[in-house]
DNA sequence: ACAAAAGTGTTTTGTGTACACCCATGG
DNA sequence: CCATGGGTGTACACAAAACACTTTTGT
């Protein structure tokens, strides 16, 4: 176990702070998007609404901790989660100083029942268009998050496509389409979205269809993340 | 001064850690794209290659950091940075936990004369093509950093353009081309990257043209802040 | 027969790229 | 008058957007 502390100043002052992770969970329903918060138990600040967060073990990845935090709130459990901003102000939380690591992701809200633990007193998802007043920068990060979420669902077609842990295993393509109207919050044509796919290989088109539906039948599709590899330029 | 460590667990067992920024300062020149190292003078790392990074005082802002931190380390002075990813993983620092936000940076070779200070005994430009091995993953945050800063440079026409602070007040449309040549690192045509440039409206053509050149004189141009923000969408 | 959503095709418009050409200056 | 880079225009390929139309199911 190696020393490197000379690397800094000989005046080793206190310079230790807290880290954290937030936690900005987006659920994705037919009703739109939602963001899962957390209604803090404990201290003073008990009754107010949060993102789920909390502090980072010394041993511990910065990934790997918001994982554990956001299941220790919510019981929301293995969801992996991208980060999406630091936000480290000195003034940012009153009384210490706590920086804290902003993370993302988007889940089917029908895939899970939240159950609040810990200090958290309820754990409920709220409409990204109606977010009450949160503690301390805890707004400004799920701003941020949600940009982070939709350039990447624009852009970023290499890595694993954002609806692949949203939607089902076997699905439509106006469910697919529906996915990228709520996130994006716009309308697309379905005959231009339709061509926009066919430059996805990794979209792979099954022989199952819809049933008892009073309407044409859909044709069901898969990702496959194997074609993705091979594609992912 | 409140004290909100209730929001916590009760065993309050130490989580504190040591947190760092990471400047990557790109350098524009005619001779391409370079990053600014610094070569360790004290401890066991004597001798090797780093970027300029150190700690945050308790009561200072990340940005805040970084902008102190380089100048403290290489001279540069009032260089505003950009926080392009944090890496925090338990293990990247031997022997101790550092969480470390990335920043970076590009400014005109030209404009600065590095002089190492503090522990660092050298300051240099690297070409971005051949860094060497660096201490911890400081290979990983130049990589993370490039990315961020090229696709700044494709995408972001909302926040003030990268060569606004690396272009001398009045430029050419070549010049401006070869700065995008430089960082892209690949070849425009001269007509459509002028058409490109139609789409700017903040691109504000001069009467002044270069003098003594062996060649007709170009018209030189000037960036307009103010024009900017009206047409930033 | 009708509603409702699936699925396909066509037309128009705009953008990216290749390339040809003229212009102004110094030597 | 030539070399050198400045500056502009055209033509083509392709992608994006608008929209019209056919298909298949349940009721």
């Amino acid at each position: 176990m190696k020393d490197y502390s000379a690397i800094g100043e000989k005046d080793d002052a206190p310079r230790l702070m807290e880290v954290s992770t937030d936690c900005v969970v987006f659920g994705y329903g037919i009703d739109g998007l939602k963001v899962m918060l957390i209604e803090i138990g404990a201290s003073e600040l008990k009754g107010k609404w949060a993102l789920p967060g909390d502090r980072v073990y010394v041993d511990e990845d910065l990934d790997q901790a918001a994982v554990r935090v956001l299941k220790e709130l919510t019981g929301l459990e293995n969801i992996p989660l991208q980060q999406a901003h630091t936000f480290g102000d000195a003034d940012r939380v009153p009384g210490k100083r706590v920086v804290t690591i902003g993370f993302y992701t988007i889940i089917n809200k029908m895939d899970v029942r939240p159950t609040p633990s810990k200090w958290a007193d309820a754990a409920s998802w709220f409409d990204v268009n109606n977010i009450p007043q949160l503690t301390f920068d805890h707004n400004a990060i799920i701003t941020y998050a949600l940009q982070k979420l939709r350039n990447r669902l624009r852009h970023s077609n290499r890595r694993t496509p954002l609806w692949e842990s949203v939607l089902p295993e076997h699905f439509t393509l106006s469910e697919l389409q529906h996915f990228y109207e709520v996130v994006l919050d716009r309308k697309f044509d379905k005959g231009n979205f339709r061509k926009k796919l066919n430059e996805m290989p990794y979209l792979i088109e099954t022989e199952i269809f819809q049933t008892d539906v009073s309407h044409r039948p859909a044709r069901l599709f898969k990702y496959d993340r194997k074609t993705h590899e091979k594609y992912a330029y």
